[in-house]
RNA sequence: GGGCGCUUAGCUCAGCCGGUAGAGCAUCGCCCUUACAAGGCGAGGGUCGCAGGUUCGAUCCCUGCAGCGCCCACCA
């Protein structure tokens, strides 16, 4: 039972988790009824994805919040799941058949399915595999996948029980459609950039009269559709023409010109044409002077749809639309449009014009405005006045209120803001999607068009009293993807069955993720957690940040600045990582310079780090919600933090094998540095309780790296030495007696402080605690369900804390004495002390082996008030001198130039500190114990002074 | 247009209730000391973006400005 030489983390790792899933510790375990579960809900990854370094990251801080109340001894459910991405997995797969040649369309809709699905089968897993490699301590057994059955059962309750209360209907407006995809998309799936364009004057001849009217439009080809021309009520320049006429261009039509405040005079040529089907803004004008007088022709003509369903010019409006532009894609038509117009005099000028374009944010094509029937989600109720069908309040109050009241805690808090903003500016959810792959609306329709909506069609039949003769189409949508993960929270646990889960685990701990989501995903869980189960679905959202690249750029395949997690894990070569980078890249010139970029960041590839170590990389960038700069670096510095703890277990085991370390002694005696350490344990073990529950990670991480390296290895190995080795040294008396006390510290400690790192390390701290816990009188099967280490008062010792200050400061003033004037590490000084009062010696008296073997002293001789010391170095304790001896060891320029620096340093902290207690104000007006402090410290320094310059004064060339 | 955030050491970031600053990495010395050279010991390095204000005292609170970033929104 030795541990290897070095750290190597790909073996135990893979090791470790096959053991642990195995014997089903992450499943809950029995509940303890004493206690509240804890749950968290993994944001389900899309089936088509694979790990990025912002799911590596998210699943580090959930597994080690899971593994940390699992320790704490709550019933702990990590429930894990896949979504299955409508449109992005249905992407994937037309990309595959279409490369055979193939389109959805000759495999028609049931064979399509059965493809996804086998597609699914197939490659699907990959992210749950690697979660599994993160180390995630997810329910497994339970796993589950938004379109599993009980998860439809779910989706098809909710829409029929919102459509019954006519939270859901279904309506004719105008939405965003994707004229590549072929489907609509909600408001969230469209993104907006700003692009350079064109603003087009073009001149509408006036109907009855000579001259013409110029509308300024960044949609030419649009126009055919146009329904009037608006002006703004108070611009004088039009007045005149308010209530007359202008002829449509290219067109026999004539529209009326009408005035709406909507218009801004400044903008353009003052004069808007209104395109009421093709236009969102037009259409709210047109919808507001509709039924005017001016509109009567308009209203024989409707709303004139230009489009077909590929954004090309329909031919079915009749003599509308001039036959010379059916069939013409929407870029063609403009172009057309363009000339012809100019060809007739009727373009006036085209300007250059920065605009913002909508564009699908999965096809990138450039969105358009579109009349379709499609079924939305009422989130207006009080702002609609159009009549639509009854109901109760907005479903969006209940989850604002959810986080108004402190039901629903964001951290940080600032999210909250954002949150209300969009849910109280949000239009209707567009739910409907023209695809295949997902859940199909539970609508069915008959001859006449009427709707039937139930859970399935019998359900439906029985419902309406239908006659089986009467044929029923079932509606071909299928629902937006996020509708099935709004129910996430609730559908997973097996609502709308009322199973012990779900009562049990309902409502959830925390949901943690991306501000990126708050939107499409956490609003939404509130909202239907609130409507269904009657109370939020968490109880606290934590928001993380972006991880970006080490200069805060976004991570990106066409920046090629992408790192993979598993990569960082195991490593990659260098070729191939560049391949892995330039792979698919379009652009040559681009893959060119990434290849480059690669060979130069990492000429040697990307060594394996192991996922411990990643995974504390990640704890320790993790601060404050603020995006991630994450750097290699790092990772590098933690896989070292990995190798120290490794080795001092290694130099634990050493020294407990086959010893007595206190397992059947009862009446052991231990040193002030046992004490120490069990102090700092104390005190550690306490900040990181506190750093977890507030989402600290960095906090937690820098308290347990501060704790390992420079507490427990950098001190208290280096003090239990002479202790442990005492047969090398003095004192053999003293220190045999301390043996079995310090043997027992030191494994007991380590075995704590294994057990306080391992919600962050979970594989190195198993791999070393199945070693030495039998040594720490600890048994059991995995330190996963050992207890968290909890902070006792009891043994903070104060006393013990003072001494080992006392013992560091004059290790610390000997090496600094030492470093600074290069004396090798080896060699041995002697030292002496000066003003020594009765509690330096005694001190020293229990502490000189310390001294000795720490600080390399070869002796430590006590100076009496009269003794004149030979000419030495000095470094103070307090008021206690310590001096090495100048003769033959330091070089006494070298010593004068040291000194002078702390001369120089100490008068401009006296300054400082005389100046403020001269000021008035201060004494007065500052509290008591600061002006103490103030007091103590201007005293000391001047000790300090005193000594520092007598020593500068005696070993000063004279 | 509205909202949010950021600016601290060469780099990446902490910094609580206001008492004039810390970490990791990088840099520079000395060391292969029997856990660890993936290491040890030591050192240097900051006008806390700028300008005001409040205060005995401001990196911290307030106001303004500059720069950077993000989110939302219907100027054709």
């Amino acid at each position: 039972m030795t541990l290897d030489k070095s750290y190597n983390p790909h073996d135990i790792e893979s090791r470790w988790y096959t053991c642990w899933e195995e014997k089903g510790y992450f499943s809950p375990g029995p509940p303890d009824q004493s206690k509240p579960p804890y749950c968290i809900m993994l944001p389900p990854p899309n089936v088509t994805g694979s790990l990025h370094m912002g799911h590596a990251f998210q699943d580090t801080v959930m597994d080690a919040l899971t593994r940390y109340h699992r320790m704490k001894g709550l019933q702990t459910l990590w429930q894990p799941g896949m979504d299955h991405a409508g449109i992005a997995t249905q992407m994937v797969v037309e990309r595959l058949i279409n490369a055979q040649g193939q389109t959805r369309h000759h495999y028609g809709r049931d064979k399509f399915i059965h493809r996804v699905w086998q597609w699914k089968s197939e490659s699907g897993g990959m992210i749950s595999r690697q979660l599994r490699r993160m180390g995630a301590s997810a329910d497994w057994e339970n796993e589950r996948f938004t379109l599993d059955e009980g998860l439809t059962d779910a989706v098809n309750e909710v829409f029929v029980s919102l459509y019954d209360e006519g939270i859901i209907y279904r309506g004719r407006r105008l939405v965003n459609w994707d004229p590549v995809l072929h489907t609509a998309l909600s408001d969230l799936e469209v993104l907006s950039e700003e692009e350079q364009g064109s603003l087009w004057h073009l001149r509408y001849p006036l109907w009855d009269a000579d001259g013409v009217l110029t509308v300024a439009t960044t949609r030419p080809e649009t126009m055919l559709g146009d329904s009037a021309v608006a002006v703004h009520p108070d611009d004088a320049r039009f007045t005149h023409l308010v209530g007359k006429f202008v002829a449509l261009p290219l067109t026999n039509r004539r529209l009326p010109v009408i005035a709406d405040p909507y218009v801004d005079p400044e903008f353009g040529s003052g004069c808007v044409k209104i395109t009421p089907a093709h236009d969102f803004n037009d259409y709210q004008v047109w919808a507001r002077h509709r039924r005017s007088e001016a509109m009567t022709d308009q209203i024989h003509h409707g709303l004139i749809n230009v489009f077909t369903d590929d954004a090309a010019i329909r031919g079915d409006e009749g003599e509308l639309i001039p036959p010379a532009y059916v069939g013409l894609d929407r870029f063609d038509a403009r172009k057309k449009i363009v000339a012809d117009l100019q060809a007739q005099g009727l373009l006036e000028r085209i300007d250059d014009h920065r605009l913002k374009i909508p564009r699908g944010d999965r096809s990138g094509a450039v969105i358009e405005p579109y009349l379709t029937d499609q079924w939305y989600v009422d989130l207006t109720r009080d702002k609609c006045e159009d009549g639509r069908p009854g109901g109760k309040a907005k479903i969006t109050d209940p989850a604002i209120n959810a986080v108004k009241t402190g039901a629903i805690e964001f951290v940080p808090e600032n999210w909250r803001k954002i949150y209300y903003q969009w849910l109280e500016n949000i239009e209707d959810w567009c739910i409907s999607r023209q695809i295949w792959w997902g859940h199909r609306i539970p609508a069915w329709y008959d001859d006449q068009g009427n709707i039937y909506v139930g859970q399935s069609e019998s359900r439906v039949r029985e419902k309406y009293a239908i006659d089986d003769e009467l044929t029923l189409r079932q509606d071909d949508d299928v629902l937006d993807t996020w509708f099935s993960s709004a129910l996430w929270p609730f559908s997973t646990l097996g609502w709308p069955q009322q199973t012990g889960r779900l009562n049990r685990f309902y409502p959830t701990s925390v949901l943690v993720t991306g501000f990126d989501i708050i939107f499409f995903w956490v609003a939404r869980m509130i909202m239907m957690g609130m409507k269904f189960m009657g109370e939020v679905p968490f109880r606290q959202v934590y928001i993380h940040g972006l991880i970006r690249d080490a200069h805060g750029q976004k991570m990106s395949k066409s920046k090629g600045n992408v790192l993979d997690p598993i990569d960082l894990i195991d490593g990659i070569e260098l070729e191939a990582l560049v391949d892995k980078r330039v792979k698919g890249m379009m652009q040559p010139h681009l893959a060119e310079k990434i290849a480059r970029q690669t060979r130069s960041d990492y000429p040697r590839g990307i060594p394996g780090f192991g996922t411990d170590a990643l995974r504390f990389t990640f704890a320790a960038l993790a601060s404050n919600g603020r995006d991630i700069n994450f750097d290699l670096a790092r990772v590098e510095g933690y896989a070292n933090f990995c190798n120290k703890l490794w080795n001092a277990a290694r130099f634990v085991l050493m020294n407990v094998q086959g010893r007595d370390c206190g397992q059947n002694t009862l009446n052991m005696a231990f040193s002030s540095a046992d004490k120490w350490m069990v102090s700092q344990l104390q005190r550690s073990a306490l900040k990181v309780e506190e750093a977890i529950n507030k989402y600290r990670f960095d906090q937690a991480a820098h308290e347990i790296y501060d704790l390992i390296w420079n507490k427990y290895c950098d001190w208290y190995l280096e003090l239990c030495k002479p202790v442990l080795h005492y047969e090398n040294g003095h004192h053999k008396n003293d220190l045999a007696s301390l043996q079995v006390g310090t043997r027992c510290t030191l494994v007991r400690v380590l075995e704590s402080i294994l057990r306080l790192a391992h919600p962050i390390m979970p594989f190195i701290t198993e791999e070393i605690w199945q070693r030495i816990a039998l040594f720490a009188g600890k048994d059991g099967e995995t330190i996963m369900l050992q207890p968290y280490p909890q902070f006792d008062a009891d043994k903070v010792d104060e006393a013990a804390e003072r001494e080992m200050g006392w013992v560091m400061q004059c290790i610390l003033g000997i090496r600094k004495i030492r470093g600074e004037m290069d004396i090798a590490p080896g060699k041995r000084v002697p030292v002496l002390l000066g003003n020594a009062s009765a509690m330096d010696l005694e001190r020293l008296q229990r502490n000189q082996s310390y001294l000795e073997v720490l600080a390399k002293a070869a002796s430590i001789e006590v100076l009496g008030s009269s003794d004149e010391p030979p000419e030495s170095a000095i470094a103070m304790v307090g008021n206690m001198q310590l001096l090495i001896p100048i003769a033959g060891l330091i070089d006494k320029t070298a010593e004068l130039g040291r000194l002078n620096r702390i001369a120089l340093k100490i008068q401009q902290e006296l300054e400082q500190v005389s100046k403020k207690l001269e000021n008035q104000g201060f004494l007065s007006k500052a509290p008591k114990e600061v002006v103490e402090n103030e007091k103590k410290k201007l005293v000391d320094l001047q000790v300090k002074k005193t000594a520092i310059q007598e020593q500068i004064e005696k070993i000063s060339p004279r």
